[in-house]
Parts: structure tokens; C-alpha cells; sequence
DNA sequence: ATCTGTGAAACGGTTCACAGCA
DNA sequence: TGCTGTGAACCGTTTCACAGAT
């Protein structure tokens, strides 16, 4: 009855999430002159367990050698189709704050299937100041990116109060995938895409798990005590 | 027989990486001047299942009254002691390039529990270098650091092929928490605890979902096919 | 009447262990 | 013999649905 998901092409979303380490994996080992990995070799330098990987690469079809492993520059190949990175993906950055312009100088986009073609910002000011290649443009000119460039991915790099309103500029001008830098939820369509980064967040989860560690010694004492609360 | 996961103070890891989005949540609640919320409304400003809301502050304790809600600022309390963020954690950035410099002027850091307490590079000829507040620090200066200073927590970022070596020198001076933004994987002891931030991989996600949007086109004519392979 | 807190069911993802192929 | 590809068991997470508290 219910759409079967690996039967659509479904990928899942846990794998795909993992495919770019792999293809950073291969891409490295293919630097150092390795044309054939076996999935135990490739899961140690992608940092997974190999049973992980293979299940993982069974869901892109049937690409290995059994008794042999896997060709180092044909895996790459069929990853970089799977993910969509045989073309350029052309990309927007919005924000030139301190984030934004340290993103629009990072090589590592232009490395893999990405193009940044345009900086934007709501400030005006800031229009047609140059950074790196570019000049940065105003927000007016997302509809122009969308329908004569191909934009398909824009990058919020705005503070939080004005990520939202970005978005929804975005959304307008027919972008459906957001990459959203800025510490706060976005609204969007149902049909957009939005991803998040946030140092924060990361920062709280390392130290939730250091404060464990450092409160662990006074535990260890005392075992089962449950109803300790500090107030 | 093994050691049960909630009885130990366990939270699961899945609700641990949701606290920081609620923490969030609640603060801009506090801000606009709101001092109660039920759980629908909180989870709606967070982006997630009330089911899933109200299963995850079960973990923290019964800090809501039922047929009414939560109090802002006590959740919000619970939530960053729970986190560990009571107390101020001292955090370096290791790699002042373009990335580095935008972190270090990053102001969302000091908000929420963390402290930049020293900027370092490997590169000794940037030692010196005023970056805002901080002058930058020589790597040999980290054991001092954690000796002194309690730094606990170690941010990369630098390019991917110094990044291990920066880890090693980070455990090696005793941190056992690290934020890695180099696009490469980190050989560590078990005990420390790494979380990695990259944006081509976020962005190569994106462009996966992108890819099969544009496609779909394609296959909804010849529903269930599905040996086409473009090759 | 309302909304929290939570067992129980459903789901997705991971690991196991081995059949299948070179 | 060696390593991939994969059904089946396992485990953590999410969702459901309602008992319990105010």
C-alpha cells in the first residue's frame, strides 16, 4: 500500500548523509596513488564500521568485486553520480558578515560539484563591495540568479534575526534548498529543503558529555543514587 | 544484567543533540516576554513532534504541569544544567585562517556558556597577530593552556592535512573534547570525543535531494521502473 | 477540560552472520 | 580462500494513545 522506499530510488537518508565521507575516503586514497580498497580498508579511513559500508554501497548497486574490494576511482564515480555531483550546482551566499565572507573564500566548495556565483546582502551599502572573485550583490537580484543562472542552493549566513526574512526571499525567488548557518529554525514550504549548521549546538553537545565525564568521580562512590538534584 | 541506560543519568544521544535547539527555542520565547509555553507551542518554535518534545524533557524530570505547560525560565534552567552550561567552558581555536578569524569573531560563543580563552596556529609567524580581543599563540602554549586555564574544549580549523596533526597535539596537552570543521576524518582515543562540522558535506546532501527532485519529472511517466541507470 | 508524562507499538537503522561469487 | 552483498536479528528512536495530574 505505502510507496516502498528503496524501491523508488530510495536511498536511506542515514546513507546518504554517510556518501560524502566515502567519497572524501576514495578522493584521498586516490591522491596517495590507491586504486583498490577493501570495504574494511575504506571504512577505517571514513571513520564507519565496514558492515556499515557495504550495506551502505549496496543500496547504489552492486559495484564491488567479491574476494577483491572495491576500485577506487570507480566507487568515486558512482558516489558523485549518486549524490548529483557530475554537474555544478550553482550557489548563492547571503550575509557578508564575518561567516559569510570566511564561506565565500573556502576552497572546499568549488573542490566538489559547487559554484558560488553570487554574494548577496539586505544591506546596500555593501552592494558592489568586492570579495575574492566577486562583488556583492543585492538581495533584488535571487529571482535574475534563479531564472538565468540555475540557483538551486542558497547559504544563509545572516544573524538570526534576519534569517528567517532571507528565507522567505529565497523560497520567493524558487530556491528549494537552504543551507542555514544562522542559530535559529527556519519556515519553509514543506517541498524546501533546509539543512543546519550551527557551532552552538555543537559546542553544547561536547559539553554535555565533558560535564558527565567531570562528574562521573563523585558518582562512582555512591552507585544507584538517582534522586541526587543539585538545588 | 547490562548496565540500563536511562538509570545511569542516560540521556539518549538522539534528545542530547534536541536540548540546544530547545535551549534556543526557550530564549527567544523569554525574550518576547513569554513565561509559559505548553509543549505543542514549544516544539512548533523548535521545529519538532510535541510527542517527540515532551518525550525528550521526560529524561531531564517532570519539570511541566499538566493541563498547563512549562514555565520559560525554569525549562530553560533545567535545560542548561543539564547541558552543563552553568559554568563557562574554555575554549581555543586552533587555524587562524579565514574560517578560524570568523569563528574567533564569532559572538554567538560567548553567549551561551563558552568562553574563547586563546587563538593559536601552527604557522609561528602569525604568533602575535591581534584577532579581536586575542593575540594569536603558538601550539606549544596548549599544555599551559589546559594546565592553567582548564581548556577543555579544542575547535579545528585549519586545512584537512594539518588537521591531525592539531588533534594530536590537542590530546596529547589533554583535551578530550574537539570541534573539527576540517572535511577529514580524526584518529582519536576512544575517550575523546569529536564532532565534525563540514559544509561541502551538507552541501552535497542538498544537492542529492536536489538531483532527485529535477529527475522525478522523468520517472513519473513510467511508474516502477527500475533498471534505468544513466549509462 | 486541558496538557503533561509514559508505557507500548511501530519504525528506521545498525550489526550479525553467512550465502554467493571471484 | 577472501571479500562482497544481504536476509534476519537486534537496538535505539519516534510515534501513538492514554492514564494521571491540576
Amino acid at each position: 500500500m505505502s510507496a516502498d522506499v528503496a524501491a523508488r530510488r530510495g536511498i536511506p537518508d542515514a546513507s546518504v548523509a554517510r556518501l560524502p565521507g566515502y567519497l572524501q575516503a576514495l578522493t584521498s586514497l586516490a591522491e596517495r596513488g590507491i586504486s583498490s580498497v577493501s570495504s574494511e580498508e575504506l571504512a577505517a579511513a571514513a571513520g564507519v564500521s565496514s558492515a556499515k559500508l557495504r550495506k551502505d554501497l549496496s543500496h547504489l548497486g552492486s559495484y564491488g568485486v567479491r574476494g577483491v574490494g572495491y576500485e577506487v576511482d570507480r566507487l568515486a564515480y558512482e558516489i558523485s553520480t549518486a549524490l548529483g555531483l557530475t554537474q555544478d550546482w550553482p550557489v548563492a551566499i547571503v550575509g557578508m558578515g564575518n561567516l559569510g565572507r570566511a564561506l565565500a573564500a573556502y576552497s572546499g566548495f568549488a573542490t566538489r560539484g559547487f559554484n558560488v556565483i553570487a554574494l548577496l546582502d539586505r544591506d546596500d551599502s555593501l552592494v558592489g563591495t568586492p570579495v575574492g572573485d566577486l562583488a556583492v550583490r543585492r538581495m533584488g537580484d535571487l529571482d535574475a540568479l534563479v531564472r538565468d543562472d540555475r540557483l538551486a542552493i542558497g547559504v544563509i549566513a545572516t544573524p538570526a534575526d534576519s534569517a528567517q526574512d532571507v528565507a522567505d526571499r529565497l523560497v520567493g525567488a524558487g530556491v528549494r534548498s537552504i543551507l542555514n548557518f544562522a542559530p535559529c529554525v527556519l519556515d519553509v514550504p514543506s517541498d524546501v529543503m533546509v539543512r543546519k549548521v550551527d557551532m552552538s549546538t555543537e559546542l553544547q553537545i561536547l559539553a554535555f558529555h565533558e560535564q558527565r565525564r567531570t562528574g562521573e568521580l563523585d558518582l562512582t562512590a555512591q552507585s544507584g543514587v538517582e534522586g541526587v538534584v543539585a538545588l
